[in-house]
This record gives C-alpha cells, structure tokens and sequence, in this order.
DNA sequence: CTCATTAAGTCAAGTGTCTTGACTTATTAC
DNA sequence: GTAATAAGTCAAGACACTTGACTTAATGAG
C-alpha cells in the first residue's frame, strides 16, 4: 500500500460517456460517408434504430446535422438521409511561421470561409504577439460578419508552428522560432482570444488537414511527410493523431543520415531551407515562393540538381516511414510551391521496396497532398473541429467530459 | 448517399461497454500501483464510492482480486485494500523461433508458471505444426497439474514470431521462416487448442512482456528495440502495442543504411544474424547461445569488434525512434546472451543528441530490457492478457464486448 | 477518558442512456 | 390488389453509474 506516492491510473466513464462517444461516432460516420439516414448508421454503428433517432434529433436540434429529400431505394419506406451542416461549428486556425502568421476560419466541414495573413516583425514573441492577436480578432470578426451566431459554435482555435517544442535549438536561428517555441504560446492566446487552444506542429496540423478534407480522408493509419523550411511527419495513428510523450513525434527534420563519412540531419539536405541555401537566396524575400514556382516550372538547372538530390532522401524517409508506421498510405504534403512538389514526386518515384508492397493494395503507396500555403492553417483550425467531434478514447473518459 | 458502397464508420457503445471499461481500469490501477483501496481507488479512476464498490465486489466474486488486511492511516476507518489474484487468469504464450519453438503458461500478473521447449524440424510449417501442437498442449496439461480450474481461466494463446508478416521474403531463407509467416497458423492454432488465438512479432511481444512485467511497466509511451536473429522495435504508443495497417509497424530492421554508397538493411549489420556471419558460426548449433555468452564474458577480440561496429547503428536506432516517436524511454532488449547485451549496452553510450534530452526527465534514454530467452513466449502470453483485462479503446466498442 | 473529527465504506433511491418488441408508415414486386 | 420489405416511432424496461444520508472505525485534542 502506498501512503503518500500518486496513485496512476486511467479514469473510468459513465453514461455521458457513453453519450459523448456515440454522438462523435454518428458525426464521423457522416463526415466519412457523406450522408446517411439512420437505418443506415444503426447499422453502421451497431447500435439501436432508436437510439440512433435519439442522438440524431438531438443533433438537428443542435444544428449539427439536417435531413435531405428522402430517397427511395426499392421496397420499404423511403430512407430519410442526414447530412452534416457545414455552419454547426467554426474553428480558428492559425499558424505561426518564420516571416509571415496566417489564421483562418473554418467550418466542421472543413471548408475555409475567412483567411487573413500578416507579416511577422523581427524579434520573435515580444514583437509578435500583439501582431497575432490583431490577426485572429480581424479573421474572427470577418467570421461574424459572414455567418450568424458564429461566436457561439466557435469550438476553439488551433495553432500551428514548427516544432520541435521544449528542446534546445541548434542556434542558428534567424528567425527566433526557437523564441516561439519556448514561448508560453497557449497562455497567451488563450488568455487574448478567451478561446480553447491547442498547439501542434505544422506536420501534425497538414496531416490534421489531410485526414479532414485531404487524401487520408476516413483513413485511421496516414503519415504525412510534410515539406516546408524544415521537414516533418503528421503521424494518422488509429485512428487520431499521434503526438508522442512530448508532443513531438514524427519530427524526422532530425533524423540523422549518413553520408561521406558524416552525419546530417535530414533537414539540411531534404527541406526549403536546404532548397534556399543550393540557390543562396534570401528566405526572408516575400516573393521567393513566386519564384522558385516560376524556375521549377521553367525547369532550372540548378533546382533540378537540387529536386534530384532530395529525392533521394525523400525516398529513403517514405521507406522508413513505410517500415516503422506501416501506414496505409504515405501523403507527401508541404508548403513548397506546387511545381516544385510536381517535380518532387515526379522525381521520386519509384519507390523503393518495402513491407508496403503487397497483394491486394488499394491505395497508393505515396500520394500527393494538399500543396497550399494555407493547408497548415487549415489543418491547426482542423485540430479544435477533431478535438470536438471526432471518436477518440480520450473523449470517452470521465475528465474529459466537458459542457 | 451511397446505395451498395459498404458504409465504414466507428462502433458505438452502451452500458456494457462502460462497465467492461470499468471493470479494465480497476485492473489496470491494480497492477500498476500494487494494492489500493475502493476509497483510492474511486479517487483514482473518478468513479464513486459506490461504482468501484460494485465493481471490486464482482471483481472479486469473479476471483480476480482479493481484499488484503486492513490498514490504518491516520484519522477515520482503516482501508482494505485489494490487490491482483495471480491465479485469476492464465495464458499460454508461444515462441516460434527458426530452430526452436517455446511456450510457456503466466498467470494474470505475469508470473511465468510453465516453460518448455521443442526442436523444429526443418521444413517449416508442414513438420512443425504438430511439434508445437504438442508442446501447447503438454505446457497446458502441466499448468492443469499445478493449479485447480485453469483451462476455466485460460483467456488465450498467444503466438509471437519473427516478422514481418505477408510480405515477399528476401530469399535466403533457410530456417523456412517466410513459408511460417504465410501459413495460415492462427487458424491452425485455433483449431488445434480451442483458444482464442493472437499474432505478434518477436519485438512487439518482447515490448508486451516489457509493459507487464519489465522496464515499460505503466508507461503509455515506450519503444522496445529488441535485438534477436533479426531486429525489430515494439511500440507502446497511448498504452497499447502499435500494430500498424498489417501488423508490421516497427519493423526497423528493413530501415536502410547508407554506408559505403551503398544502402544496407539495419538488420544485415546489427543483429545475432549479423554477428554469426561475422563469427562464421553456424546458426544451429544448439550451444551457440552459450557459446557466445562466453566469449562475450572473456572479452574475444572478433566479439568486440561487432559490438563496436554494432554499437554505431544501435545508437543510430535510438537516436531514430527517439524522433520519430518521442518515447518517454527506449528499452534494449533481446533473445541474445546476456554478456553481450550487456558489451552492446556499454559500447551504445553515451547517446546522439535528440529531442529526448530535456530538463525534468526522470526515466533515462535507455534501459536495458529482459534479456533471457523466454521473454518473447512470456511477451506473447501477455498478449491475450493484455487484451483481456487492459483499457483500451477498442474493448468499449460495441462489436468487441464478448461473453 | 471523552468526544469531535476524519475517512472508509454501505444502503437505497434516483437518473441517464441504451434496448426491446410491437406498431405505423411508405414503397415495391408479384 | 396484396404480400413483402424496410424506415422509423412509441412506450416500457434494463442496466450501470450517481446521489446523499448513514454506519463503522479509527485519531487526536481537551
């Protein structure tokens, strides 16, 4: 018997429980499958017609689903199909990058109704933060201006940044993401929006995206290898995001590879910013994004040298990727132009073998991803919208049981 | 709406689900903190008095807890606490190795009860079955022999061999293992003793056996890099083994090397495999396992050169899953002697650089696992233990709640 | 020594959510 | 026209957790 040590354990659930879960599965099994009448999601679900009728008319009360036409499918009465309403619930987004902070507005669907973008000032959190706040209370403003009632179904809002977070930097660091990073970021903005906030990385909030509104659409195992200044994986895991103990899975920027007798992290030769240092130019140019479409387009020399290179270790990551996640699919997302991705995946393929070469396949072992500037942004509104009404095991327990 | 397309969508739950949950949490709180009362235990979990009253009540009828004496601790009636009925419930773990094949019986707590052993014969399932139906039944009989009731309290067997499983093999393959790895054994197995049969790789079992009994005990994030004939990682991700689309997550071993301008699989350089080639010993010979202890003991010179060459990639592998899954510890271990493990242990330090350095840890980077040839049977009678009696998302579902 | 205080645990009634089985409604197939 | 089929509702029932008062048994202050 322990007399003072904490006692560890998982906490039990309840009949609110119970609620909380089958309304999160009636929400998914909409989302993934489009729409359906509740014969249909009893089925789905296995569990009652009534209780399927219950739950679904208190989410029209809600607002959260609404019946279409009914349709007939041969004998028996017509089924009535229910749909998700796209204005059941809005999420902020925001994500926090090296020069430039970008928030969104989206709905439980995942369509973007609002984006807004500000450059950010030199000195990191100091110098950033009012820029921020004034950022998301415009996005959430215009929100209001758009659709009634906005506030009230506003269900939080989701930040995104590079991680890692709580580590010691490497010291190069222009840009004092490292400053952000040990920022007390989710205080501050919680503390200036009155919102419910979360924080991810920018892989984790594209794989967030994707798995909404992208190719890992109804998937439960995805891994997003994401490429933007550095290079990251958002880990689809069972179904949820994974996050690890420290909120930094999937950060293979820092994996290390060897080569010419040396390590180097994968980051230095297989990322943006590796991309910037090959064609030395300035990253901070506003135009840079522009640019290197216009010569990845145009086929230059110098960025196919580098676009060969990377391939080279982007191939080797899917393959790790593939060996230690065995995913259902890999996405190879970022925020690079798109004809740089175009000539990225171009450049990749084949594949290399894998565990991921079986029989019977139906997906493709590498698809391409959303290639959007505002698909982080996306996907950190995404993480408040899946927090709210996705099944999830944390959701079931008895803490997490909120009004 | 979809007319014929099948509908995906998560399983609901009910009042069973909840119970069933409940029943697993007060399990859990048990075995990871040893002996607690209802009153610690209804602070613990956040049920009431009165739920963890009915429960422990059941729990105990059922025979799976029994209350111990009275404690007194200050002020106010003295607690009973309860604790963990080692004979609550038993399980027979399997190992099918290349030229042996293992089994043992364990008991709720993860006691190891019965032990024994068979040779393989050569070629691969079509001879071995009956081998290893004969060494289940007779670890079965002698369990049957030591303690009342056990078949009555037999929840499963559980199987653990090398991987990956259904996956096109490398060719040289002597010991048969790709023609094991596509037999259909769970069915075989089930047919031949009855149970409730599961699968697991060599890793993912030791990681089990880690979790129950060894260094992950009440962790929710661990790796186990369990070194064997291959090498392989077990993932303990959100408390539960990670298993992957197919069954193949961690599989590290297929992760390539690039030394030399050529890319070499991890496996080929850093496991038993690796080190007999290097030894140019025969894999079979039965005394190899002590042989090799000794050597490892005296310090031979071929010995310390693989543990060194060994030891470059195994610090690389942790740096790895160290990134990619940001553990709270990563455990060593292994089918391999002692003394070497021990020689592996010591040359591996100290460890790369990674996000795993942080302030306020208190588990190290590294610990060193079970390393004694049964752990991967007794890993893979943990599995249906596991599975039995451990929270997990899965077990509230509607489709998974059984008699 | 006495008694207020504290804490463990029980009792019995209450509540919320899913289930059951019969019933109604609406359409198609023969 | 009628039987078969399927969607959906109604009302009662079952199950498991919750509530609040109560009992039991110890400590510690006066």
């Amino acid at each position: 018997m322990n007399d003072s040590r904490p006692i560890r354990a998982k906490s039990g659930t309840n009949h609110e429980g119970t609620s909380a879960h089958n309304r999160r599965v009636m929400i998914d099994a909409l989302r993934v499958n489009g729409a359906l009448s509740r014969a249909d999601l009893a089925r789905a679900t296995r569990l009652t017609k009534q209780t399927v009728s219950n739950i679904i008319e208190e989410l029209e009360r809600d607002g959260l689903v609404s019946s279409q036409e009914a349709v007939r499918r041969g004998r028996g009465q017509p089924a009535t199909p229910y749909r998700l309403v796209p204005e059941g619930a809005f999420a902020i987004g925001l994500q926090i990058d090296r020069h430039v902070t970008r928030a969104v507005a989206v709905d439980l669907v995942g369509s973007v109704l609002v984006r807004d973008e500000a450059g950010l000032p030199p000195g990191g959190p100091s110098n950033g933060t009012r820029v921020i706040l004034d950022l998301v209370a415009g996005v959430r403003s215009k929100l209001a201006g758009i659709v009634q009632q906005s506030e009230k179904r506003l269900v939080g809002l989701g930040a995104a940044m590079p991680g890692p977070f709580g580590v010691a930097g490497s010291g190069d660091d222009p840009w004092m993401m490292e400053a952000w990073q040990k920022f007390p970021l989710l205080e501050t903005l919680t503390a200036g929006t009155g919102l419910d906030v979360g924080l991810q990385n920018d892989a984790a909030a594209a794989a967030t995206a994707e798995r909404m509104v992208g190719a890992a659409h109804g998937l439960d195992h995805a891994v997003c290898l994401f490429v933007g200044y550095g290079i990251g994986a958002g880990l689809i895991l069972n179904g949820e995001l994974y996050r690890g103990t420290n909120g930094n899975a999937g950060e293979i920027g820092m994996a290390l590879l060897f080569a010419d007798g040396k390590s180097t992290p994968l980051e230095h030769r297989a990322s943006l910013a590796s991309l910037y240092q090959h064609l030395s130019v300035d990253p901070a140019d506003p135009h840079l994004h522009a640019r290197i479409n216009d010569l990845a387009l145009r086929g230059d020399q110098s960025i196919r040298a580098w676009v060969e290179a990377a391939a080279v270790d982007l191939r080797w990551s899917i393959h790790l990727i593939e060996t230690l996640f065995d995913p259902q699919t890999v996405i190879l997302c970022g925020s690079a132009p798109e004809a740089l991705v175009n000539r990225l995946i171009a450049a990749i393929g084949p594949l290399l073998p894998s565990i991921a070469e079986r029989r019977g396949r139906t997906l493709p072992r590498l698809q391409p991803g959303m290639a959007d500037p505002w698909s982080v942004a996306l996907g950190a509104a995404a993480g408040p919208i899946s927090r709210a009404f996705d099944p999830r095991f944390a959701a079931i327990l008895k803490d997490s049981i909120q009004s």
